[in-house]
DNA sequence: TGAAATGTTGGGGCG
DNA sequence: ACGCCCCAACATTTC
């Protein structure tokens, strides 16, 4: 009886252009796929309840897929090292395939499976695959790590991006199947109350989902996606953006399948390549992300400038966790911000431009810490990802790298007026204010009373004031950013 | 992947 | 006819 290779899945819940599976199963042994909800292992930066959400319906997809195959995904929850030793040793592995994975803790965890296997005479082979290039390969030409996005980009796009492997199309039958917990087990989906209605609406996990969203993208929104992704309309229908954070997240599609995907559209179709060149760049992003926490592990928890270690935040009192509540509520009175919360809040997504709006708003009219905000992300999210939530976080409060200097302060309502300028995005949102004329959507405490009255709407009552003036508010962001000045980078 | 303040220009109304 | 003022519209600078 041939021992099989244990295929460790991680944030790589698809079977196309899967690495690991691929080359485990060239070996022409019987592939045994395993996945260990560990939150041990991932410590502050365990699961939030809407990526556990994702992460079920992801899981229930992957093994109806693997069911065609025959095959099927060994659940197990505890901690990473024990589980896959346990089972190692029960079958007689002596391999072991896994995708490379870049968050801290998760190169930690690696790292110490890697020692412990060696003790047992396992070897573990972690293949790249969830990124376009590894992570410490791309540096300027002095060999220092890039600081600045264009530059990296530059060097992103002069390198040979691999082509993906396909799936495969037979998987060997291992029968002695360690035991498994079965998705239930894991209450990973809200019972009472509910709280997925908005998600199951706004979603596809799994790599199906992932693949018509790809597809839907290159057909209908790509031509104009260098216009239109600025503009947060339409709800839950496809949107002006591609929509494929969360299914990237999870690894259920390749930054290499998007990468070739769109090139090819682009070849074939020139009125798209303006589009799609944008595309690319926002994946690019997402490799920049990962790069940078490649470099600075603490990224999540300390700023990459580190003049802004001492930045003057609000401290912690009352009033700042009123106002947080507020912002994560979208009860802050500016529209466009109370609109993307709830956004937020309703699907686990919320649209890139509004996030920069509603993340700038935190951080310098609040002057709330960013890791607030990233950490309400992180639980709200589908796509939390934690390179690029902290690299955008970071970004936004003007400590990240290549980051958006201090003094740039989003006017919400210029903002709004300007992205969302027929106020569709808002009224879905915020219907208490639905029927204000677009003339004061973006500003419903100067709406005329008569109007007001008209539509029973009681600006302080039925939808807040503005809990901070943005002319107060901006005046003193700018003040409390001085100080940086003075300091040495 | 800003906004606001300040500076400049040029057309039109008007004496 | 001409200068003066007003003020968009646009450009520049400052935060």
């Amino acid at each position: 009886m041939t021992e099989p290779i244990i295929v460790w899945l991680r944030n790589d819940l698809r079977l196309s252009d899967n690495l690991a599976l691929y080359q485990a199963n060239k070996k022409g042994v019987p592939v045994l796929l395993l996945y260990v909800l560990d939150d041990e292992a991932a410590g502050t930066w365990r699961m939030g309840s809407t990526s556990r959400w994702w992460l079920h319906y992801s899981l229930e997809s992957l093994k109806t897929d693997l069911q065609k195959l025959g095959s099927d995904v060994i659940l197990r929850r505890g901690s990473t090292v024990d589980v896959i030793i346990e089972i190692s040793r029960q079958l007689g592995v002596k391999e072991i395939y896994c995708s490379k994975q870049f968050e801290p803790w998760a190169r930690e965890l690696e790292q110490i499976l890697h020692q412990k296997l060696e003790e047992y005479g396992i070897t573990l082979n972690c293949c790249a695959g969830q990124l376009l290039h590894a992570p410490g390969k791309l540096c300027t030409k002095i060999g220092k790590s890039f600081q600045v996005y264009t530059p990296f980009l530059r060097a992103l796009t002069a390198t040979d991006i691999r082509i993906p492997k396909p799936a495969p199309s037979n998987l060997l039958k291992f029968t002695r199947l360690p035991q498994s917990d079965t998705l239930k087990d894991w209450c990973l989906i809200p019972i009472a109350p509910d709280w997925a209605g908005g998600m199951r609406k706004a979603w596809q996990p799994g790599e199906t989902g992932a693949q018509k969203r790809l597809n839907s993208f290159l057909e209908k929104s790509a031509a104009t996606y260098h216009i239109n992704r600025d503009r947060p309309k339409q709800p839950y229908c496809t949107a002006s953006t591609s929509k494929l954070s969360p299914h990237l997240h999870f690894g259920e599609i390749t930054p290499a399948i998007c990468w070739h995907a769109a090139k090819l559209k682009a070849a074939q179709d020139p009125t798209h390549s303006e589009g799609l060149e944008i595309f690319l760049k926002e994946l690019a992003w997402r490799e920049f992300s990962y790069h940078l926490i490649y470099h600075s592990t603490d990224l999540p928890a300390e700023p990459f400038r580190k003049r802004f270690v001492s930045f003057p935040w609000q401290p912690p009192s009352k009033v700042r966790s009123t106002q947080l509540k507020a912002w994560q509520q979208g009860k802050t009175g500016y529209p466009i911000i109370d609109a993307g919360l709830r956004e937020l809040w309703t699907t686990g997504w919320m649209h890139n431009r509004v996030r920069m709006i509603a993340a700038s708003f935190l951080t310098k009219h609040l002057l709330i810490p960013w890791q607030q905000g990233q950490d309400w992300f992180w639980d709200c999210l589908v796509d939390a990802n934690l390179a690029s939530n902290s690299a955008s976080w970071q970004w936004v409060s003007g400590c990240g790298a290549d980051a958006a200097p201090y003094f740039r302060i989003f006017n919400p309502v210029i903002q709004g007026q300007k992205f969302d300028a027929d106020g569709t995005y808002v009224r879905f949102w915020v219907p208490e204010i639905a029927k204000i004329p677009n003339k004061y959507i973006h500003t419903p405490w100067l709406c005329p009373k008569h109007m007001l009255d008209m539509y029973n709407i009681k600006i302080g009552v039925t939808y807040p004031l503005p809990i901070v003036d943005h002319k107060q508010a901006r005046d003193r962001a700018l003040e409390a950013y001085q100080f940086l000045k003075s300091t040495t980078p």
